[in-house]
DNA sequence: CTCACAGTTTAGAATTGTTCTAATCCCGTT
DNA sequence: AACGGGATTAGAACAATTCTAAACTGTGAG
């Protein structure tokens, strides 16, 4: 049976709002929704469709428009990350810390590889006039 | 002038034969004229759409379906490489060895990072059932 | 050298993931 | 309760890519 925020999630509540003001987002209903879905667990990896897929399962109407929207939202408001593994997906990351990726392309996995864990050595300075803003590492694996 | 392949690189085409030959693929006059242009210099990156522009000013007609076709045939041959670096555009890169990018997104431009240049180490094991296939380090840059 | 066929190419339609638009809605303030 | 500007929405629009079915072309057999 699908319940509503009010019914199973007083305090997600009360901390998605929080945590959207302190973004600088007003707290929609949407948006309460999605960040309550979001950050309930943590380390989540899920594609627009996806969330849109799992709201929509919880009994809420979110338009896919307003998912797509309240990603980007949080992606520049730092509580996301978007990870760039797949041509044809985006994934969004709710660790937003330094971290890696293990990615099963057959199945659109996504596992974390902690931070720390991973070290990239011999990074050459950027040609003049650029500058790094980022160093991404994808672990690709398979079955086998 | 634009100039067909006759006339330009008839070693070229040999090569590019050749190439094609060896990778099991028949060499049509259209794979030709693509692997020609791709391995005529090295470390090349392209985009389906880049790659349907370049063989359109030197004046032969390849529709946009068979550089999809052929570049995804040459991936499978081994003879290029698909660089997953930017969630709306595939890039294919003719050096297929072991090496990384720098990435600049807001011009789509890709730079080979030597593969000795970059050391990656604490890559842990893949969660049971699975095995490394491949380690992507993306460096992502910008204007600054 | 020619024929025939399997593999290729092609134009255009179709699909997919994502973004845009313009109308409607609703959160926070008054 | 009313207002105003941001937020949401359905649906259209878009861009990259893939599919389809028909036409074409290397290649090996004869």
């Amino acid at each position: 049976m699908a319940k509503t925020l009010r019914e199973t999630g007083k305090d997600a509540v009360a901390t998605a709002t929080a945590r959207l003001r302190h973004a600088g987002l007003r707290p929609t209903r949407q948006r309460v929704e999605l960040a309550s879905l979001l950050f309930k667990s943590c380390d989540r990896h899920v594609t627009a469709e996806s969330l849109h897929d799992e709201v929509a399962d919880a009994g809420v109407k979110v338009s896919l428009a307003t998912v797509y929207n309240t990603l980007h939202q949080f992606t520049e408001a730092g509580l996301l990350r978007q990870v760039i593994v797949d041509a044809s997906r985006s994934y969004f990351d709710t660790n937003t810390g330094d971290h890696q990726h293990f990615f099963l392309e057959s199945e659109g996995m996504l596992i974390d590889i902690p931070g720390e864990t991973i070290a990239v050595a011999g990074v050459p300075a950027p040609p003049p006039g650029l500058l790094v803003d980022r160093v991404d590492v994808v672990v690709r694996v398979r079955r086998g």
